[in-house]
DNA sequence: TGTACATCAGTGAACGCGCGTTCACTGATGTAC
DNA sequence: TGTACATCAGTGAACGCGCGTTCACTGATGTAC
């Protein structure tokens, strides 16, 4: 217990310093499209200089999955509360409404989440870390399903079901000529055709 | 009919060159992936010069819009294609294969779309002609739904299939650890779970 | 038919910029004796 | 307690590269007389 213990909090003091880094590149990911923000807005924000990044992560890619990982575990939070509080008629749209609504409002990972999926040059390691969370999240939308009482192609729409809702993101995410709010409740009522459409058990 | 020949000869000439530099571009689209893709790449494939293919089109983006648009017109005329030969029962889960295999066969129209709903800095002429190819296939999709039945909402009955085929393609386009034609049927089997859920109007 | 001039397509070289990443150095903190 | 040395976090400057775009020029073709 009492062993290492100077070397544990040199270990720990480093862990909180790539904490600080992510949390400044959440903070730029907010105010500038996913696409634009490079690492010296990073460092800027996070007040210390561009340089130093590199001490705490190998390369910008591995900085970026870091920070994609924490919208990941909020979704996938946000899906067990889900669960847990609706009754199991309207799980499904609840879901929806909850998956619609965090990317939309938190866009930077949705811009994350395709980057990752379209520009397939990852790092094995990162790769296997986003498929992995991929996973989990597909596992809390099968195990909806088979709550609601579907016996087989479970996984089949558990896939469907989440490629939905990312079509509804990535197809109306910019309609143009509507502003922001308009455009949620479009791709709201558009996740609730879906989960209804999924509910029919 | 005469009058101005020489010029008109002169124009059409102009847009054959464009033609060959479009053509150029597909051509180079179909051995590296879009995003890396280069004006430089596309002049060594037309066997010109990069700098002439500004005397041909302003610049990069439109060249790729154009060519883009190409994508969208043979996906209409499979639409049309399919609707004309199937019988009514089974067009949506015909229109589902053609759109799937269509876009997993030519990557990059996919992935120029996505680059173009995601990258949201177009040109807005360039913007409305895009706007105006999805209306085009929304229109297309809607009349499926009215045809099959459907009396209310069917603009957002297009929407959502619509949204969910693109959906299908981008969350398993690179399904990790299968190949080229095993995701490709894993997703027309999602295309048609989804057709067929969309089916029952 | 020939000559001087204008037009214009095509081009290689160069510009400019963004940006990830590395380098060489500084200064503070820890360690050995 | 002090001194010499090692370690290491942090940094500004610089590197390197890709790549869209523009420039200054050439050479062919067309036009006027």
């Amino acid at each position: 217990m009492k062993k290492n213990t100077f070397a544990d909090l040199k270990e720990k003091e480093r862990k909180a310093k790539r904490e600080v880094i992510i949390d400044a590149a959440e903070r730029v990911f907010g105010v500038k499209p996913f696409n634009k923000v490079n690492i010296r807005d990073i460092a800027a924000e996070a007040g210390i200089s561009h340089a130093t990044i590199y001490r705490y992560f190998p390369d910008q890619q591995t900085l970026f999955v870091e920070a994609f990982l924490r919208g990941v575990d909020e979704i996938l939070a946000r899906v067990d509360a889900v669960v847990k509080t609706q009754d199991g008629f309207h799980v499904l749209e609840a879901v929806a409404e909850s998956f619609i609504g965090f990317l939309s409002g938190n866009d930077h990972y949705f811009r994350m989440m395709t980057h990752f999926m379209l520009d397939g040059n990852l790092a094995p390691a990162l790769l296997e870390r986003l498929n992995a969370a991929e996973r989990s999240l597909l596992d809390k939308i099968e195990a909806i399903f088979v709550a609601d009482g579907a016996t087989e192609n479970t996984r089949a729409l558990a896939h469907a079901f989440f490629a939905a809702l990312n079509g509804i993101l990535i197809s109306f995410r910019d309609y143009p000529g509507r502003d922001r709010e308009a455009v949620l409740s479009h791709m709201q009522s558009l996740g609730r055709l879906i989960a209804k459409r999924f509910g029919q058990n």
